[in-house]
DNA sequence: ACCTGAACACCGTTCAAGT
DNA sequence: ACCTGAACACCGTTCAAGT
């Protein structure tokens, strides 16, 4: 199938493909988005690319590297949903609403990336933008780092949690998310009575609900300890808060 | 190597091993506990129980069933961790620790659970926990049920997320843990301002400072949220909160 | 009735061989 | 210089064969 050979630099040697870190990171990205169960595998991507899977090892040392950077991208997908000029609190608000909705659209990556850190730039990026909202709520120094974290972390955390649960074959996921209406309506009224008054809510409360509830308690955080970081460095005009303290440093 | 049968009913039809699912669940917990790459494979399994991997398939119907049955396990031991008695914030505290505890010791598990749902009874008994406590707080109807899962399934993603964190293979983790203090080092300065102003703030903040930062978050927000329903129902006497509203159901 | 073990359809990765 | 593809060491799972 494979045929011939263009000395043109750079063009390919194949048919219609061409190999580069570039275009191995867009197949993923295409691959992932499609989901399905052999979503981020290397036979795939090979087929994806019509080169043999093995050719990837040409480009990336291992797949880990490949997937940091594909999430990187997907980083930068949900920055680019952020508009700028926005207060601190709806910046962090629409970063978290941005970065579930892009981790959504390529579930095998945000699930794998839950607990990592791509060190990449679409990750200075974000880092940036969060310590530059908690700034301008009035946080410095280790606290500024400590609700960074806090804020990051439990992101990347739900979005990862909330695709794995998506990848899921339909029959274990059913089974999951259908328990708050089947198994738990069958919980004992003597020894789970909590459960039991409150069945119908278990089964109705949403993922958005949830999510919102989970950012709202993380913002309210940052003010309040912002707040109280005001009213030691400046115990007398802890009255109108943030029309200073908001000046960006660049 | 496998030799004789001794007919006693229940006794092992093998040299020191019996399969049961009781059995095969004890097997799965000391070799998730004791870690490494291949924690909790069925050859692996097979390999600690002195049987055939395959034989385990007579007992669950697949990995995932028997996955559910051991992480249920492992939740039960959280919930040993918590004593009674303990005022809903220091109960609901209290819980998050142990699961992160348990959590760790069981790095395997709590990496696979951190998505899924066990619908196993020791998951009841943490339902209940949860949800006696937001009603202590002074929540109920929907306002608890979103508040219960915004506890639990934050708990759950960020012991699932630190767990996975932990089992990866010491180089690769090196490189996340470390790049705080190295690539983050490195960082541009006039692109990232604010991620150059916090260098040794990053890379000394720790996973506890992080984690208390979040589960005070949120049970932050499920105090003010109570305050917030206490306020409406009760407009007047919002001074002394929870003295009544403590007494339990049973 | 229960367990065995060969076999199947997958993984990621390596490396000698091709061009 | 770059890609190929057989091969390796793994997965979870099935099923005919053993006892």
């Amino acid at each position: 199938m494979a045929t011939h050979s263009s000395a043109r630099p750079g063009a390919s040697k194949r048919s219609g493909s061409q190999l580069s870190p570039e275009a191995i990171i867009e197949a993923s990205l295409r691959v992932a988005a499609r989901g399905g169960d052999d979503a981020f595998t290397v036979r795939r991507l090979g087929q994806e690319l019509g080169c043999d899977p093995t050719a990837i090892y040409r480009h990336f040392r291992d797949k880990d590297e490949l997937l940091l950077s594909v999430a990187d991208r997907t980083l930068g997908e949900a920055l680019d949903g952020v508009p700028h000029g926005l207060p601190w609190r709806d910046r962090l608000r629409t970063l978290a609403a941005e970065s579930l909705r892009v981790g959504m659209k390529y579930p095998v990556v945000s699930s794998l990336m839950a607990s990592r850190t791509t060190r990449r730039p679409n990750e200075f990026r974000i880092v940036e933008l969060i310590l530059g909202a908690v700034h301008e709520a009035g946080l410095s120094g280790p606290d500024a780092v400590v609700h960074y974290r806090m804020f990051g972390d439990s992101v990347l955390a739900y979005v990862g949690q909330h695709a794995a649960l998506q990848m899921f074959a339909p029959t274990e996921r059913e089974g999951d998310e259908s328990a708050w209406s089947r198994e738990y309506r069958l919980a004992d009224r003597q020894r789970f009575p909590y459960i039991a008054g409150l069945v119908e809510e278990l089964a109705a409360v949403t993922h958005e609900e949830i999510y919102a509830a989970r950012i709202e308690a993380l913002l309210d955080k940052i003010e309040r300890r912002a707040a109280e970081a005001r009213a030691v460095t400046d115990p007398a005009g802890a009255g109108a808060p943030s029309a200073e303290t908001t000046a960006q440093q660049r």
